[in-house]
DNA sequence: TATCAATTTGGAAACGATTCCAAATGTTCA
DNA sequence: TGAACATTTGGAATCGTTTCCAAATTGATA
C-alpha cells in the first residue's frame, strides 16, 4: 500500500482506487477533455471518497516556470483604499485562471518596484510616475490601470460613469446638484467630472463653482464637505459623489442635518464596491471584466504587440439613495 | 504551454559551479551549521555569480508536508479594518520564520470556518462566538486573540493601555476627559475602558455618563461623536479614543470647531497603527511579540499542552496630540 | 603513529504532481 | 471488412529541491 506519512492520498492511491492510471487522474484533476464520462466519474468518486486534495507544491513543480505577473501599487496607493482591496482580489482572480504566477511587488521609498517579473500591472499611476519609464527601460511589459497613449491600458468607462449617473439624475428632476470631487490628479476622478460637466452643459443645466465640493476620498471627506455647505445654508436636491466612500459620508451628513434620502436629497455614488454602501445608487464598475482585460492586454505585450487603450463599459446600478425630485 | 522557460539555473549548477556536490549547496541553502567556513562561501559567491534563487514550489515539495495554520476571521470582522490589516501582515510573518505553513480561512455565512488546518488562529472573537466550541469538536488546537479561560489565548494588556493614557493625561494636569468607545461587545474595547474608569476612579476624577461617548470605530464615527458635544457646547481638555481611527476624526472634528490641538485640547489614540495619524499619542501595540506569543502557543496548544491566557505589555508613545492642560 | 570521534561532503532516493508519446480502443466510411 | 482517423488511456520521464546514509576528511588523544 501507498500510504503516505500523514495519511493523505497521493494522485497514485486515487488512480488505485479508481483502477486508472496516474495520467487519467491528472486529466480529470486538470479538466482535460478528452476522458470518457464513465471514467471521469469513477475518478472523481475516488477522489471524494478518500478525501483527495491535490498538493499545491507538486502541481507546480510539474507544471515547470509559468510566467509571473506581478502588481506595482505606486507610491500614493494606501494599501486600505476599498478600490484597491476589491481590484487586488479580482485581479488575483483573473491571473490564477489564466494559469499565471501572481506576486504583489512592494514599492521602494522612490516609488519604483523593488523587484521585475515576465509582466507587471501599474496600479495608481499618477501624472508624472516615474514606473514606466523604469520599466520601459528594462525591458518589462506592462499594462497599467488607466489610460495611456503609450502602453497598454484598461480602465473603467469613466467618462461615461459621470454622464450616466448625471443623466439619472436629470431624468429624475433635479437642477440643483453638489459634485463631490476627489483627488483631480487621479485619471478616474477627472475623467468622471469630466463626464458630469458635459453631460449638465448638454442639458443647459448650470454647475456653480460653489456647488463643487473638494474633498478627501474617505466617507469622512464626504461627510465634512457636505456638512460644510449644509450648514452653510446652501441648497441642493442631489449629490454626486466621484466614489461611494464619499457618498457614504455623505448620506451621513445628510442624515445629521435631518434630511431624508432619497426624499429629501438623492446621492449618487461611484464604484459599486461590496460592503460599503449596499443601499447607494451607484456607478457600477465591471472589476471582472476590467481584470481580465488586464490579463489579456499583458498577454499581449509580452508578445510585443502594439499598445492599446481599452474602456471598459459601465452601468448604473439604481437603489435607495435616489428618487424623483421632490420639493424645491 | 510554457512560454517564459528561460534557463535559470539550477541547484546543480550551483553544485558544478562552487564544485560541490548538490546536498552542499541545499546545507548552504538552508544554513545547516555543518558546512566548512571556505565551501560556504564558494557556494555563495557562485550563487551570486549566476543570480541563482531557489525556486519555491520544489523546496516545499522536498521539505514534505509541513503543518498548515490558518486565520479565521470570523463574520463581524471586516476585511477592511486596518488593525487587522497589520496584524495579518505581522502573522504572516511570523508563520513564515517559524518554518509553518499559513492560509487564510474565508468565513462561511453561519461564521464558521469554510475548513480546517492543522492549527487555527481565531481572529475578531466576540461573546458567544460558535467556532470555539466547533474546533474543540473537531480537535482542532487553537489560539484566540482576546481572552478565554478554556483556550490558549493571546492579547494586548488593554487595560493596562487604558490605564496608560489615562495616567498620562492626568499628569498633565487633565481633568475634564471625553471617553470616545467602540464597540463594547468586543474584549480589547472593553478593557481598555475598565482602564480609563479605574484610573480615573483612583485618581477621584469624576467621568459622568455624558463623558462617554459612543460610535463606529471609524474617523467618521469619531468626528461625529466629537462634533456632536463641540456643537451642543460641552467642553473638555482632553479626549481618550479606544483607537486610533476615532482619535483621527475626532482631531479633525476639534480642528473644524476652531479647537487647537493640543494646546486647547489632548488627544490619545489606541493600537499605533501605521498609515494613521503619525501626529498622534497613542498606547502602542506590539505587533511583532503579538503575533509570535500566538505562534508559539499554538504549538503547544498542538503538542496537547494545557491551556494559557497571555498578555502582551504595551507602551505609550508620546506624540503632537498631547500636552499640558492650558486653560480651563 | 595509530585510533577513535567529530566534522564535512557526496549523491541516490524521495516528494507528488504534470506531460508527452505510444498503445489501445472506438468510430466512420468506401 | 478493413483502412484511416479520432478519442481515450497507460506509464515513464521530469520538475528542483530536501534528506538521509555512508564515505571521506579532519582533529584530538594516547
Amino acid at each position: 500500500m501507498n500510504e503516505t506519512r500523514r495519511g493523505r492520498p497521493t494522485i497514485r492511491d486515487v488512480a488505485a482506487a479508481a483502477d486508472v492510471s496516474i495520467g487519467t487522474v491528472s486529466r480529470v484533476l486538470n479538466q482535460h477533455p478528452n476522458v470518457h464520462e464513465r471514467t471521469r466519474n469513477r475518478v472523481l468518486e475516488a477522489m471524494r471518497a478518500m478525501g483527495y486534495e491535490p498538493v499545491f507544491a507538486a502541481q507546480e513543480l510539474g507544471r515547470g516556470a509559468r510566467p509571473t505577473i506581478g502588481l506595482s501599487t505606486g507610491l500614493g496607493t494606501r494599501r486600505l483604499v476599498p478600490f484597491f482591496q476589491v481590484f487586488h482580489e479580482y485581479l488575483t482572480a483573473s491571473v490564477a485562471n489564466d494559469g499565471l504566477r501572481f506576486v504583489e511587488i512592494p514599492t521602494r521609498a522612490d516609488g519604483l518596484p523593488t523587484f521585475l517579473c515576465d509582466g507587471m500591472v501599474l496600479f495608481g499611476v499618477h501624472d508624472d510616475d516615474s514606473r514606466i519609464a523604469y520599466l520601459h527601460d528594462h525591458d518589462v511589459p506592462l499594462v497599467l490601470i488607466g489610460s495611456h497613449p503609450d502602453c497598454f491600458s484598461v480602465a473603467s468607462d469613466d467618462f461615461s460613469g459621470g454622464c450616466l449617473a448625471t443623466q439619472h439624475l436629470l431624468r429624475l428632476g433635479h437642477r440643483e446638484i453638489w459634485l463631490i470631487t476627489g483627488d483631480l490628479t487621479g485619471q478616474a476622478t477627472r475623467d468622471r467630472f469630466q463626464g458630469v460637466v458635459t453631460t449638465l452643459n448638454d442639458a443647459g443645466v448650470d454647475l456653480p463653482p460653489d456647488r463643487v465640493l473638494d474633498a478627501e476620498i474617505t466617507p469622512l471627506g464626504g461627510y465634512r464637505a457636505v456638512s460644510g455647505v449644509l450648514a452653510a445654508g446652501a441648497h441642493a436636491t442631489a449629490i454626486i459623489a466621484s466614489a461611494d466612500e464619499l457618498a457614504v459620508g455623505a448620506w451621513t451628513a445628510c442624515t445629521d442635518h435631518g434630511l431624508r434620502v432619497p426624499q429629501d436629497i438623492s446621492i449618487v455614488g461611484f464604484d459599486d464596491l461590496p460592503e460599503i454602501g449596499s443601499e447607494l445608487t451607484t456607478v457600477h464598475q465591471d472589476f471582472p471584466t476590467l481584470t481580465q482585460t488586464a490579463i489579456r492586454l499583458l498577454r499581449r505585450a509580452m508578445a510585443g504587440e502594439k499598445p492599446e487603450q481599452v474602456r471598459v463599459p459601465v452601468r448604473l446600478v439604481t437603489r435607495k439613495s435616489t428618487g424623483r425630485r421632490y420639493s424645491a
